[in-house]
DNA sequence: TGTAAACCTGCAAATAAATGCAATTATAAC
DNA sequence: GTTATAATTGCATTTATTTGCAGGTTTACA
């Protein structure tokens, strides 16, 4: 942060208004620089901070003050980036046609694909996800098809050979799939087990498509999922022809 | 993982905002990979964990956090007979023990028996319904297997010929059912693809337990789940000498 | 069952905050 | 202009918070 000095003397009014302007920009102001660049003690500032923070201009932490704004809004609509989300899950149902298969992952992303699948979509769909699962029984005109075997509690999806023996016995339309971290070598994930049954479920289905946020473009794991090339559509809440995507469409993937 | 490191400096709001972010995103987040990102140690993480975790914010795990979106959200008070079905769970968790391989319904009494289970207690869990199974994942010691299939939308569970025969593959040694109907002659239910589930579950049990808020009982539906020699153990919120038990007591059957 | 990692507790150092007080400065009344 | 009053500010002291570390314990996993 560059400190420079400000004015020789400033009124009250001032410094707080110079004080509000450097949270809003930065997000935050720490007591310490503040009163270096104000020339003023940090009781003055924490004064200042208090008196901001009662005006509810800004929020006051222990060691400086955040910005309102920056005030990560706890439980937004209980689901993280739920707009973003949203997005997605519009553009994703999209592709699910009447009398279609479809296999689909778990995560919340694609909760909410699942619930913004209208109403009356006729369809059959099969997943290891228990949650995705119950999401789908909501649905009063699909099918639904559970992949049993053992559980791993911490992301609720059956796992093991005889899951994936299961999915290789059929042939699906749609693979849809959350993700983790993809990046432009593919898709990447930390679970082993987890990677085994993405890995089957791709290979049972015509098409796969990959619905993340785009915050996790970029990212990668140890585990290899698939390469790009396996993958047929990619959904995020950007629009298609935003740059973020250069590496991705030469692979002749259909970006939405 | 990416493990760029992030600010010099950070409010301690900052950094936790930050590992919310990281839960949120990934679903999950180890306590080693926050600290090297945010050049702090690890109790600090931990602190911070069990503040947000305290708040609400996310589960804290062993080895770090997860993210809250994945965990299937419990509301007991809109659970009806509440009160009831909680000194239900209590009698019927003594029946279980240590390495007992346990097939277990579903059912809203089925789910306060889950929850009053011992965090401690390690056994495996055999279930045919979604809801039950994501409550046993809430338990870290018990082995959780769904047999997978068709979901009946209603009730949430798997159902077929499919389900049967891999249940038929199983000797448990308690079988935990839930019932609508339940009198002097045994239990009935209404739905004939659950009452074949259910059928297949007794016989693979060496011993059944049934549990069900009293205002069921002398209660009778269209189709036969088991006589009442099949049933072992009736568990209610009564207590075992109330005189409603009259009719039940004669069959060898033991009330708790 | 053994071992390494993760955990918790208490403690100490560092930092930040609150408080009282004195000095200074601004404001207003005369 | 002078003076009384109020507001502001800095400093010293006390108090609270945060953080890392040492230790002993628990937990997970092979």
């Amino acid at each position: 942060m560059n400190m420079h000095q400000v004015q020789a003397h400033m009124l009250k009014r001032e410094r707080q208004a110079f004080i509000m302007k450097q949270v809003n920009l930065h997000n935050r102001a720490l007591s310490a620089d503040l009163g270096a660049m104000l020339n003023v003690s940090e009781d003055t500032i924490r004064r200042d901070l208090n008196e901001l923070a009662e005006a509810g201009e800004l929020i006051k932490v222990h060691g400086g003050a955040l910005s309102k704004s920056y005030h990560y809004d706890y439980v937004p609509s209980s689901t993280y980036a739920f707009s973003e989300k949203t997005i997605i899950a519009q553009k994703a149902a999209s592709l699910i046609e009447n009398g279609m298969f479809v296999m689909i992952g778990g995560g919340t992303t694609v909760r909410e694909l699942v619930r913004a699948l209208p109403q009356n979509l006729h369809a059959t769909f099969f997943t290891v996800s228990l949650t995705t699962a119950l999401q789908l029984c909501d649905h009063p005109n699909v099918e639904v098809i559970f992949f049993g075997g053992q559980l791993v509690k911490n992301s609720q999806i059956s796992v093991g050979g005889e899951v994936i023996s299961r999915i290789n016995d059929i042939s699906a339309d749609l693979c849809i799939l959350g993700t983790n971290s993809i990046d432009s070598e593919g898709i990447t994930d930390s679970d082993l087990e987890a990677v085994q049954v993405k890995k089957a479920m791709i290979k049972a289905c015509k098409r796969t498509a990959i619905v993340t946020i785009s915050e996790k473009l970029g990212s990668t794991q140890r585990l290899r999922v698939c390469e790009l090339n396996d993958i047929d559509f990619l959904i995020t809440e950007l629009s298609p022809d935003s740059p973020r995507f250069s590496k991705y469409t030469q692979r002749g993937m259909i970006i939405l």
